[in-house]
DNA sequence: ACATTAATTGTGT
DNA sequence: ACACAATTAATGT
């Protein structure tokens, strides 16, 4: 079965066969292309979300109207939100936007807490994947808290075209600036002062990394 | 091909 | 932050 290859190339270092097997049997396959909306505030969520391929932005919604990013996740993640959410049946207090097209495994909530008595390595699989998103909290916090704008725009850059495996972003300033919870003309004036540094190449609608 | 408009980016206060 | 200028892309005629 195609399903069966996909999760043993991404997961089969790290799930025994049978959990696999499991996994196969329960989940049910998404497809997404770029900008769906996967989960979105407010909404109970349906199930657990395996990545398999793409990528995915984390959003959280500021008091005022703004939004911003939080992290991204990639293939092998899996979204610690959501499973805080579904033990509790809970709304989402994120939502998650697909950063270019791919696929995910959903598993059914009941499932998690089955295979949390069951199986060894996806008790450890759940609690590292908690772990680390908490690490990427910590490091955006204090991007936050500490950095100024211009270096959290490096950051979202080289995070960007680490994540789209290109040295070009298709964005316009003004969309990054929202996702960023800034304004557009401080955008374009770090922009261009990089520009000026010789770090990148501004263009219409994308920017180059050099 | 040309004019008109809208969207994106640049700059000064 | 705001206003406006300059540049480029999109659309209609």
């Amino acid at each position: 079965m195609e399903l069966k290859k996909m999760l043993s190339e991404v997961y089969g270092g790290i799930f025994e066969k049978e959990l696999i097997d499991e996994i196969s049997e329960a989940g049910q396959l998404i497809e997404f292309e770029e900008n769906d909306v996967l989960i979105d505030f407010g909404r109970y969520i349906k199930g657990i979300p395996l990545l398999l391929k793409g990528a995915i932005k984390i959003m959280r919604e500021d008091f005022d109207e703004g939004e911003l990013l939080l992290y991204f996740l990639e293939k092998g993640d899996t979204c610690a939100m959501t499973m805080a959410c579904c033990v509790d049946d809970k709304r989402s207090e994120i939502r998650a936007i697909a950063e270019n097209k791919g696929s995910a495994i959903l598993i059914p909530i009941g499932k998690m807490e089955d295979w949390m008595g069951k199986y060894k390595s996806w008790r450890a699989f759940v609690l590292q994947s908690y772990n680390s998103r908490f690490n990427e909290l910590l490091s955006t916090i204090d991007n936050i808290a500490f950095k100024h704008m211009d270096e959290r725009l490096e950051n979202y850059l080289n995070e960007k075209s680490k994540i789209n495996k290109s040295k070009i972003i298709n964005q316009t300033h003004q969309e990054i600036a929202y996702e960023l919870n800034s304004s557009r003309v401080v955008i374009s004036r770090l922009l261009k002062v990089m520009e000026n540094e010789g770090k990148i190449r501004l263009n219409r609608n994308n920017i180059e990394l050099l």
